[in-house]
DNA sequence: TATTGTTATACTCTATAACTATA
DNA sequence: TATAGTTATAGAGTATAACAATA
């Protein structure tokens, strides 16, 4: 049931995505750099549950629009320090709030507890790490 | 939250799955075919959301191994009748006894509330045709 | 040598289009 | 001609492996 309806969902929000000309990793990146800053790509794509090679192209495409900032550390030229422009918080806001406006929509349709319930629910299965999944 | 949670139950069953010599959509054409038999597989691709074309080699794998039947139906035999065999009925209650008892583990960890919650609005939202999530 | 990021490659999954057979 | 099923092909998404820069 869970696969089909994310798939669902997420067929939902690609028109709300495309209309703020984000794709659905972007999105992803810039919510988990409107948490906190990254001191590297590859922490960023832990984070998101990502390959590490996935989002560069993503970073690339953020970074020439200017939503992104992504500096060589002084410290260890190495890695690229990670956060979002002021240009990038904007995006990420109002994209959000779109996405919440139509998920609450839907979430109308559950009872209070239910909606409750499921949300709750979400936030506890999702927190488990995966070992505790797959070992049940 | 939705699709990494997807993501990672998917994963999580594979194991089981395996140990039943069955791949995930095998598993979903079985379920499918073990509430009621279809009469054409395009119906059946319908059922399970998947592309016709994608369920061809999935269907040749159970058949060969006598877990479905499919015949052409007699009144017009462009059509190929879809059923479980009797070998596929146990193969199926077998591998869904195994996935549900893994289910309730993790269902344990939340309160009976938020449980409760959580599948109903599964449900509720599953049941939702694709043109009212998209339209919200 | 070990690590970060990048590029190039291969693999999996899915969808599209062309084909066969029945009607 | 239209439909059910099949096959072959192409596309998107992802992961794997080799590479360059820095430490």
């Amino acid at each position: 049931m869970i696969v089909p309806l994310g798939r669902a969902l997420s067929a939902a929000e690609e028109p709300v995505l495309r209309a703020h000309d984000l794709s659905m990793w972007a999105y992803i990146v810039l919510t988990a750099l409107a948490e906190r800053p990254m001191r590297t790509q590859a922490a960023l794509a832990r984070a998101i549950g990502a390959d590490k090679t996935r989002i560069i192209g993503v970073l690339d495409d953020l970074q020439e629009r200017g939503l992104i900032q992504r500096r060589p550390d002084p410290a260890d030229r190495r890695m690229r320090v990670l956060s979002l422009t002021a240009a990038g918080q904007r995006a990420h806001r109002s994209t959000q709030a779109a996405i919440r406006a139509r998920e609450e929509r839907l979430l109308a349709r559950l009872g209070a507890a239910d909606r409750q319930g499921f949300l709750r629910a979400l936030q506890v299965l999702s927190a488990l790490p995966p070992e505790e999944i797959v070992g049940g």
